[in-house]
DNA sequence: AAACAGGTGCTAA
DNA sequence: TTAGCACCTGTT
């Protein structure tokens, strides 16, 4: 018998903006879905975060208040638990008033996109279900990296509640074999992911212990994984390890920095980086934010 | 229906 | 050191 619980409300100490935050492309486990018991809500989605499955949802754009609803859990985690661990994966010890007003006041173009993007949070996420996540998502559109990801952890994850399952675990998945994971359709990036489950789960790479590291050794330490460039140890270092410092680069990105900054003179992505990390400084991966998401927005409509 | 999608590794200069 | 190329898969 799976009973249902109560929604949760969890307060934010900033403005929240799910529409942004699961649409900008840091997260691939997130589905639009009406929200349990409030089909009223405009803005819901559900998502996997760890071993459990949630219904996020809010009634506007751009809140402080979310809802939160999830399936009966194991009887250990209490409702303040999870409301601090939405809290802390929906990162609110980011002063996000702060760095947008700080960012829009750097140009009209910065001021643009966090007007349309005003809310976006980056996320605090798992660190190996973020990399292997970033392994598959090399010469990937986002609609197939999410597919794949759906796809493994139907295989090799545990249930998670509301018929999902988790992001599988390492040492589950450094056990497979290469045509094992091609089957949830990964393609030449199988072994890539073979190689990013192997060094994790042996220890070989520390993910843990990247933690206290300077960004630069850090980096490095996730390169040495075959699959993992610059793109994706960036992208792991914002989006799970919270380094705000870090400017990941991408083909839209390194269009806008070209685009807007350099006066469309071409640029290499390691450039680029550079130059965003030197406009932006500490706020280099919320300025990365914005500006992909206000460019892919624009682009569609 | 050829081209392209949120890169990376390998090879040849 | 760097430019050029191949690569699974699904969509337009």
């Amino acid at each position: 018998m799976e009973q249902k619980i109560d929604p949760i409300e969890v307060s934010f100490s900033g403005p929240v903006n799910l529409k942004a935050t699961l649409e900008c492309g840091q997260a691939f486990r997130w589905k639009k879905v009406p929200f349990p018991g409030r089909p009223d809500l405009p803005f819901a989605y559900q998502g996997v975060v760890g071993a459990c499955a949630l219904t996020v949802g809010q009634d506007r754009l751009v809140t402080r208040k979310i809802l939160v609803a999830r399936e009966q859990p194991a009887a250990d985690s209490s409702e303040g638990e999870l409301s601090d661990w939405v809290r802390r994966y929906f990162s609110d010890g980011d002063d996000v008033e702060g760095i947008e007003k700080e960012l829009a006041s750097q140009g009209d173009v910065m001021a643009e996109a966090v007007r349309y993007g005003s809310g976006l949070r980056i996320l605090t996420q798992d660190y190996w279900e973020c990399l292997a996540s970033y392994v598959l998502s090399a010469n990937n559109s986002i609609r197939n990296i999410s597919a794949t990801i759906e796809r493994l952890a139907e295989r090799y994850g545990r249930p998670a509640g509301m018929g999902r399952r988790s992001f599988p675990d390492p040492r589950v998945v450094a056990c497979q074999e290469a045509c094992s994971l091609r089957q949830s359709k990964c393609g030449f990036r199988d072994k890539y992911l073979l190689d990013a489950a192997s060094k994790v789960a042996s220890g070989q790479v520390d993910l843990k212990g990247l933690e206290q590291m300077p960004r630069e050794e850090a980096r490095r330490g996730l390169m040495k994984i075959a699959g993992v460039g610059p793109k994706v140890a960036d992208c792991v270092l914002l989006f799970a390890y919270h380094n705000l410092g870090v400017f990941p680069v991408d083909v839209w990105i390194a269009r806008a920095v070209s685009r807007h900054y350099l006066g469309g003179r071409a640029v290499k992505p390691d450039e680029a980086r550079r130059e965003g990390e030197r406009r932006f400084g500490d706020l280099a991966g919320y300025a990365q934010g914005y500006l992909f998401y206000w460019m892919r927005g624009t682009a569609k409509e």
